[in-house]
DNA sequence: ACAATTTATGAAATCGATTTCAAAATATTA
DNA sequence: TAATATTTTGAAATCGATTTCATAAATTGT
């Protein structure tokens, strides 16, 4: 496409008589221009179709109004609703997005880091994909002294702001409810435990069993299991054995979902025989029958609580204080029908 | 954040002696530098962590090799996908994408539009607001000389490229589909006319409607109901009337939830009395009892043939042909239990 | 009315990569 | 070997907004 020239400040300055400077500081409201100028400079801008040129100013100022988001995928409902969150306050402070897909792939992530360096992003979030277990890259971030923020599936090592669910408590929570409805040999199938999330849900999982004096179900075997196809196939062969749990905590509702698919193929009754406990809430959890029981992540929240932080912690502090700090956004605990059952099938206990 | 000095293409030139341009042309593979001079400087790059400023090239090229998004919501299954399948062509050909949501508002979309022109951003790609329905915005994208790609939600009277599903085309085969299970009585649930993919799926019910000479069911009346609370109340009340529909076909998958649940609770069976089909086929539909029928929009396609339009046939034509041609995406119709039933009820037909 | 102060305005430098054009170095040919 | 062709290399201009600093204009005080 042949460029037509574009119009810059100096078009202005040469249709009103005055010069470029002047021009860029009536647009930009500065003191030492005044209100009569500034709104005819305003108006011819208007007139001549004017686009201030981002690339210049950021060149200039060195900084671009950018926040470069990475995300394992895009199209999770999760990251999804994150990015909304984030998009919603950036817009605010006309601020601008660019978002990058990791694929949970390490050598993606090290490439968005990459370009979003050289993009002059002011800020980076991220969350980290699942082959992350090395740290240079985020390092590099702090290096090119771009503020980083990580939210949901974090490195604590790294010198960062960090934002994330209470995974330990909501997942203690959730199981802690499990056994109030009378469920008694609660299995998990959880994530990688090389992340942090799904080793904090295990880990509240464990303690909630501990408190009730539970015997850890299954203890030995890590069950990972995310998507539903996996799930199903760990719960039809749990399920078939003799001393088979009778209710299941998972680490996300897809696994849930595999899990209440075994069970109808098994013809086990849902709560009565089997409850059923996910984590992330999907949309489709209060559609499918039964209602799936769910950890509400606030996943928008995390994505708002993360902008807000930039703009209002971030952004003001001048004095570059400790460029760290964690805030926990809630989970809330979601109980439908799978979990729920008024009163407990039958009265034993494990012998403890 | 006190920014230390950037290393910039003049650093690694002092180091090594040579004059910047130098440098440069090394760093993009110009012949007229020497292999040897090559590994060198990039060598020296590497060494001292160099980053290339895109901001400063931007200004000299004119160009960002950035693609803007608008989308009425990034959280949407639908348009999460279609960027999803955007960015993954892009991240190939080293691209990136800011993207904007427009909350289906025509300001924001504006706004949207003013600042990707004023990032110089190489291409927008856009689906229109529920709001729009001036195209002043669109033309100063290509006054801007900035390509513009439209998709599923667009406005045909601006010169662009287009990429959107055959909406009318699968609308009738749904139908027919309907039809052919035995239904006579098939209602429609829309969206707003206004935009061309509802009006088109309306009208693609209507005429396999009329080439079944099957009466058009209650036409006189606009149903229009996006959301399942909005089509639960509709269906509810058309539901409740002596002639009841028996059989609805809707313009998303949420408003065919909601009809399945107004369904349930009039305790008409599905699909023996009433038969259902969405459109979009949302990931929740194979799950929920009974399996919604619907009509999967390929939306990650969408993306892919938006992305790859630009890369393949806009970049490639140096020479400005028309800026303009229609993709259309087939659909692909999904029959599950919601409209799936062997034997026709019965076997009445209603008058010609 | 004149000096002192304040305010308004513009010239020029700057950010960093690209690119043009000319000069220098090298290779080729007669 | 001298003349010509070719290849390397660098100086300087450029993109457009911002910002510093100096100067011009206006205002104030005496």
């Amino acid at each position: 496409m042949n460029k037509t020239k574009r119009i810059t400040i100096y078009d202005l300055a040469k249709e009103l008589g005055i010069s470029g400077s002047y021009v860029s500081r009536a647009l930009n409201d500065h003191p030492t221009t005044s209100e009569k100028m500034r709104e005819m400079v305003k108006q011819k801008a208007k007139e001549l179709n004017y686009k201030h040129n981002t690339s210049a100013a950021n060149l200039r100022q060195g900084n671009s109004k950018i926040i470069g988001i990475i995300v394992p995928k895009i199209n999770e409902t999760f990251f999804a609703n994150v990015i909304a969150g984030i998009e919603e306050i950036c817009s605010k402070y006309k601020y601008h997005i660019i978002i990058c897909q990791s694929e949970e792939n390490l050598k993606k992530e090290k490439e968005a880091i990459d370009t979003l360096i050289k993009q002059n992003v002011d800020c980076i979030m991220i969350s980290l994909s699942q082959e992350t277990k090395t740290n240079a890259h985020l390092l590099d971030i702090l290096a090119n002294k771009i503020h980083l923020i990580q939210f949901d599936r974090v490195d604590e090592s790294v010198e960062s702001y960090i934002i994330k669910n209470d995974n330990k408590i909501a997942a203690f929570n959730g199981v802690e409810h499990l056994i109030k409805m009378g469920y008694e040999r609660i299995a998990h199938i959880g994530g990688p435990v090389y992340l942090n999330i799904y080793a904090d849900r295990k880990q509240g999982y464990r303690e909630a069993l501990l408190k009730a004096k539970h015997t850890l179900f299954d203890d030995e075997i890590d069950n990972i299991a995310l998507s539903r196809t996996d799930a199903k196939t760990i719960a039809l062969k749990l399920l078939s054995k003799q001393d088979r749990p009778d209710a299941f905590f998972t680490s996300s509702d897809q696994a849930a979902l595999g899990v209440i698919q075994a069970a109808k193929e098994l013809n086990i009754s849902i709560p009565k025989d089997l409850g059923v406990l996910g984590f992330q809430d999907e949309e489709f959890s209060s559609f499918i029958s039964p209602n799936l029981s769910s950890i509400n992540q606030q996943s928008k929240q995390i994505g708002i609580s993360a902008a807000n932080l930039f703009f209002k912690t971030i952004l003001k502090n001048k004095v570059k204080t400790t460029e760290s700090s964690t805030e926990i956004i809630n989970c809330e605990l979601m109980i439908r029908e799978s979990s729920y059952r008024k009163i407990a099938k039958k009265f034993t206990k494990t012998p403890e």
